[in-house]
DNA sequence: ATTATCTATAGATCTATAGATAATGC
DNA sequence: ATTATCTATAGATCTATAGATAATGC
């Protein structure tokens, strides 16, 4: 093993440094260019340039730059979902400490990585268009976060039209720190992650007193976490 | 008065029904698009075609595609800003109360109109640009949001750095209904401002018990409110 | 003369495809 | 033979400008 012997033409550009697949890298480039300029604001060629290859080499990798948002939409939606269903199936947790280890697993996800991974969200070309799966996905933490907030003591207590807009409110309170991040990206994810789980139980009607309790429990919760 | 005579040209194609100027109508064809299918991706001959005149005519009225934009994020913020203003100087009522009434008018704001107008907050292109009025409003919004929560009795017991965290939770969660607004357009205003202000209270550490009478307090301030 | 519009288009892109090429693998 | 890349480009835009035109106003 010598100077890696690579298949295929060699780049007209040096390799980047990251070490990364070429793929990975592509990944990587669209990821900072798409959540700061936007998908149709970044050309095919950007992307490229900044991975280290040639605009044309990039559809070896990818269909299209469809197919590049597409990966990264499933990407960042999808460890989010696994964490969610397996706090809800732990039910022998108090479910109020499972919302709160659910809020703070979700903002360290959101402000963790490089990038503000999250932004891809709020790009409106993903609203109209096929991310059929991404759509599903995230339709799916949502009714998670809404069954935990059903299991709780305040929540059993309301209405279903109360119940929707509590868990919209919650959900809306977790995926603010995406704006949160972007107007402010050196926040600390180790003390906004905690804020915002507690801000979501009292959002969720937990007392000032309960909740000393139930932070403690949801963060033995997140230690004791798969994966 | 028979058929109104216009000064000009006349239009290839009718004008729309609306009864708007050109200029808003310009403004609201643009509204429409840039927030359901993005800045870059909304091109100036759609936007000339929802208005009822040619590409080339707009300009006319907007020194370019950036000035309309520009003019959209100028008329969203301002009128918020007022409002915002007004209950700060209004020190005679409990800071409280003043917090829930700026956020339920925030979220009146926001929930309101046609097009969901904060989703242009979220545009990618706004961030870099020279949309620099605009940010400087909406720094003046959240400091507003601040200093409220500074004067709550919970708020006046926190340190710099909880108070500052706080005080982006609460503008977060107000700007979320942007996004609620944007996966459920159904919702309706009349509950989510009331709830969205109720959360914020509860985020800002309020008691349960102190909610019920700062609601009805938050809710007068609003019925005398300037405008 | 002034105004609001129009038509036409220059110049600058941008995506995706076609097809060549320079490595390694066998 | 296979692979990862490259160069070149067709075809389709898109923004902004130049300059003409068809009304009204005086």
């Amino acid at each position: 093993m010598s100077t890696t012997r690579r298949v295929g033409r060699p780049r007209a550009q040096k390799r980047p440094e990251s070490g990364l697949q070429p793929r990975e890298e592509v990944l990587a480039a669209a990821a900072e260019l798409f959540t700061t300029h936007g998908y149709t604001a970044t050309t095919t060629r950007a992307v490229a340039e900044r991975a280290g290859l040639r605009q044309a080499s990039m559809y070896h990798y990818f269909g299209g730059k469809e197919a590049i948002l597409a990966a990264l939409l499933e990407g960042t939606v999808r460890p989010s979902l696994e964490i969610a269903q397996e706090l809800v199936s732990r039910t022998e947790a108090a479910a109020e400490a499972r919302l709160w280890a659910l809020c703070h697993s979700d903002v360290m996800l959101l402000c963790s990585g490089p990038h503000n991974l999250g932004a891809l969200y709020l790009l409106p070309e993903v609203q109209a268009e096929r991310f059929t799966d991404f759509h599903r996905f995230r339709r799916e933490l949502k009714a998670s976060y809404g069954e935990l907030l059903t299991a709780t003591e305040p929540g059993a207590a309301l209405g279903a039209e109360d119940l929707a807009l509590r868990t919209d409110l919650l959900f809306g309170l977790t995926e603010s720190v995406i704006l949160i991040r972007r107007t402010g990206p050196d926040r600390d994810p180790q003390a906004l992650a905690p804020a915002t789980a507690d801000a979501a139980l009292r959002v969720a009607g937990v007392t000032e007193h309960a909740l000393t309790r139930l932070r403690r429990e949801g963060g033995r919760l997140l230690a004791t976490q798969q994966g």
